[in-house]
DNA sequence: CTGTCTATTGATATCTTATATCAAAAAGAA
DNA sequence: TTCTTTTTGATATAAGATATCAATAGACAG
């Protein structure tokens, strides 16, 4: 299967990497359909998809609410805030460690996990006083 | 607000213990109607709901797919086989350390998790020989 | 046991997020 | 340019979950 090199998945990976905190598909698309009105929501929907398979974006998918991606493909975890919903790094040394304990607890093969912390950022901490 | 004791959050409650293996919403349901055929989805969906914030349910919001809820209230982790979809339990020994490393990197306050393992599980990892 | 009050129910509509469909347009190779 | 196949735009559809609202039924007072 060829892969062919549109403007619309330009388009969409510079919106990803222009956005930088962590986007949704909507987020990315509204940024887009600024200066090309005429780009589908499909189209952006299926870019993010494409780049993701490729390595050239990373698809954090949330337990809650939309997926989000991130331009920065290497690994680190994330944290959420649950009062205003921004979701930011959390560079925590690498928890590799762990998915070698869950096969070991669990027979399972080809491990892997993704983290996403929840707490309140310092923003909305300092809000509630 | 009062909170009542209705015969259908006795049955939710039920099912999910019976069905044991962290059953979806509509697993729940399913359970549910065979013997009460007359009870809604809208509230099965509304007493796996009313029943985890009470904590005597488990809420395990799931990234991908249909979120599953467990009778064990207490904190362990989950491991998800990617090729048949089940969700077993992974025992790991407590991971709240995580949560005060994730909290010094970033600034948050009240940092949690929960991470959902993905791997091949045993029986799966056999047919494939 | 009866009546009152209000949480809960059932039925259904709606919402959100994401994918499927398909004719038309455009990328890449010759 | 011409041909082939991917990709697009527009829209329909899907899955999962929540909102709406009149009707029902817990819990409590008496």
């Amino acid at each position: 299967m060829e892969r062919r090199n549109t403007i619309q998945k330009q388009l969409v990976l510079q919106a990803v990497a222009e956005l930088a905190n962590h986007p949704t598909a909507d987020e990315v698309y509204s940024l887009v359909v600024k200066d090309h009105p005429t780009v589908s929501k499909a189209t952006v929907y299926r870019n993010l998809a494409s780049l993701s398979d490729d390595g050239r974006l990373r698809h954090i998918k949330m337990p809650s609410g939309a997926d989000r991606f991130d331009h920065q493909t290497f690994g680190h975890n994330h944290i959420e805030c649950i009062l205003c919903g921004r979701l930011e790094d959390a560079p925590l040394e690498d928890q590799t460690a762990l998915n070698a304990q869950a096969a070991a607890a669990t027979g399972y093969r080809c491990v892997e996990h993704e983290i996403v912390f929840r707490g309140i950022c310092p923003a909305c901490a300092g809000k509630q006083h």
